[in-house]
DNA sequence: CGGCATCCTCTTTGATACTG
DNA sequence: CAGTATCAAAGAGGATGCCG
């Protein structure tokens, strides 16, 4: 990106991160960890081959990305995040929240990836830590999610889970506005939502505000 | 912008304030309240007169700025952030701070503008709440700020004070660099900077980390 | 002059094809 | 799998023109 060229800390942040598609490139090394270019490609659904390679070079020089050999297993390389680029954490975290609202709209056919769940699932909090553990499986977007509450907090990740409290299965905004609280389990069925189980394990995630 | 056409808040949020220029307008009403158009220009230096229109208009869309007749002194019309926009202001904030240790490296030639330095200086705070308040004169940019002490917080505005307890002059770099604590006086001298008044002054002004 | 709209050039992006 | 190469389309930057 051109610099904007002020000696301003939002404008420097800009030039280093301000161009098109480099937030979401560290968005999906923040929720991914560390990723082979195929796994990026597919994060990032629409972004040109070339423009990830860019990218990526811009991201390496810039101290926020680090290309390393796998350990043996893989034979390939992979991307990760540096602890400056770790540091984006709160700029993500403050530019989803500010967008979070966008969601509601639904899909205008847009593409959608499950592992996105995870940032606004860790904006939900378990609303009695010491109450049992709940588990409930999700089934949108391209791979099966568990979310879980852990001491307090709730957390997703890719993966099943036997016996899951409840199933909620259906379109993304859908299964996302159950889970955030927006959306009640009518409308969300009207919407295309499959639920079974238990209604009660909703009730134990709540969002923090 | 184009839209990313992902169903994630970061993607969505970058689809409405992801455009070049488009934060740093809001930066620009954020730290200065309602502007005219010639403000807004004057605080960007480098955007193209079509640009700011364009993005202004954008942003009208986005329900973000709003245009609004300035009362009766004024003969023009004011943007103004809408509720919504000022929301921004995490974003900014979070943007802001990741980006300071990019001001460390001084200028390379890059315009600067007074009011900038609010942003930082909103970071500092007074160490000891109950002492007497504390004003610095700043002389840099292109126009004089003053810094002052109130109930524990450190606040930056535009304009002059009499027997202020220091005055910063100089280059932007080594009147930030003290005023953060990054660079002590003897540095900051050789880099430009004139000092008058009272060093305790300074010591009363700490970054909150 | 403040507040844009137009025109033109140059850079960046996006889509696709191709290669080690 | 992990990119590079190519080329058309969109966007940015700069100059200038217009209008109250």
């Amino acid at each position: 990106m051109r610099s904007y060229e002020q000696y301003c800390a939002v404008a420097r942040a800009l030039d280093v991160v301000g161009d098109r598609w480099s937030l979401l490139i560290v968005r999906e090394l923040i929720l991914r960890g560390p990723c082979r270019y195929t796994d990026l490609r597919h994060g990032l659904p629409g972004i040109a081959t070339n423009l990830l390679a860019d990218r990526l070079g811009e991201l390496e020089k810039a101290g926020i990305v680090e290309k390393v050999d796998a350990p043996p297993p893989v034979a390939t390389s992979l991307y990760e995040l540096t602890p400056r680029g770790r540091d984006l954490g709160p700029v993500l975290e403050s530019l989803g929240r500010w967008g979070s609202v966008l969601m509601e709209t639904g899909r205008r056919g847009d593409q959608f990836r499950s592992h996105w769940l995870a940032f606004p699932i860790s904006r939900l909090v378990d609303a009695a830590p010491e109450a049992p553990p709940v588990t409930i499986q999700l089934r949108t977007g391209d791979q099966p999610m568990v979310v879980e509450t852990a001491s307090g907090s709730v957390r997703a990740r890719p993966g099943t889970i036997e016996d899951p409290d409840a199933v909620l299965a259906g379109p993304p905004d859908a299964v996302l506005g159950v889970l955030v609280g927006r959306m009640d389990l009518a409308k969300a069925r009207r919407r295309g939502l499959r639920f079974e189980g238990n209604v009660a394990a909703l009730e134990r995630i709540r969002p923090s505000r």
